[in-house]
DNA sequence: GTCTATATCGCGATAGAC
DNA sequence: GTCTATCGCGATATAGAC
């Protein structure tokens, strides 16, 4: 009914999928994807800071999920499972049932450093999400980010490893495993 | 005699670096960097893949030195130390006496997610090399993978922490420290 | 929405180094 | 001669200004 669908976001976010299965990343331009979304230029960087933007919507909200859901973990935990904690359940939940989505995305990530680095980015982002978390329940500044940033760790190794296996491994089992062996890994031989 | 100095990379490295300061980052452009170091366009993109490089340029051994002193370190150490044995032999050696030069590129850094993302970028490399390296003497690939992460983290932290800090204290012993600390975090309470 | 700066890169030519 | 580094010109698309 609105002259305009309210999922531009989405429709740009599909048209630049596919446009990159096909030709690749490096040669769609974005005229070409504002085009098979029906939008202009204009609107895709309305919506996206730049092209690489595009392959990440799905992970604007992880910094906040994930940050409330530590917030909301159990008492009792040393402050790496405090973290975890909020990476297991979003494990368990979203992500379990956008596998092929995950893959799919992944792999054109890496094919262009570009697109590593924007990942890297938003890993951080995700990481500085849950330092800040982790003060709020108490846990010393400097403890935080270390602390914090091991999980985002944990968890992109995980995400590798979990699209890398066969597709009837839960991620959750993966990320939890994870963690067990960086325990035994930390503490040497 | 040449018509060339055999330096254009480093040049073009310490007129950006003046630039930057003057200007900014984002208002520097690569012609004013270029002109500046008697050079032109073309050649600093010889030089650099992008104007975000040329900040990285004194990294760019880096990995190859760390994975170097893995390989060499000694015998009867786990995995993350064995891993850290490269990251403090660096620390002790180069990067402590270039404490302010790393401190005005970490500022210009800061300024900009542009550049903290090419700065993770990095920094993943550096994590890649280690995991090549711990591979070649052993490690389980998975393993080395995940212990190569966790001690690229513990060293960016450190760094942040050893430029932040009052400038007597030595690199060294803030990655020392900061091992240790994650020792206590990941076991818990 | 339109207009434009400028980052980025391909190509061909050239100038010294060895 | 061959190799490598530089230069000049030109084309295109991103990304931000108006």
């Amino acid at each position: 009914m609105a002259r305009w669908a309210p999922d531009a976001a989405l429709r740009l976010e599909e048209a630049a999928m596919s446009l990159f299965a096909e030709r690749g990343f490096a040669s769609t331009t974005v005229p070409q994807i504002a085009e098979r979304a029906g939008l202009t230029t204009r609107t895709f960087f309305r919506h996206f800071a730049d092209k690489r933007d595009v392959l990440f919507l799905r992970q604007r909200e992880f910094p906040e999920v994930v940050s409330r859901l530590v917030a909301a973990a159990p008492d009792g935990l040393g402050p790496l499972d405090l973290a975890m904690h909020g990476v297991e359940v979003v494990a368990a939940g979203d992500l379990q049932r956008w596998r092929p989505e995950v893959a799919a995305r992944r792999a054109v990530v890496r094919s262009e450093p570009q697109l590593r680095e924007r990942e890297l980015l938003r890993a951080a982002a995700l990481a500085d999400a849950i330092a800040e978390a982790l003060v709020e329940t108490g846990v010393p500044g400097a403890d935080a980010s270390l602390v914090a940033r091991t999980a985002s760790v944990l968890f992109e190794s995980s995400l590798e490893d979990w699209i890398a296996g066969p597709d009837d491994v839960l991620l959750v089992d993966v990320v939890r495993a994870a963690r067990r062996r960086l325990d035994r890994l930390v503490v040497g031989g």
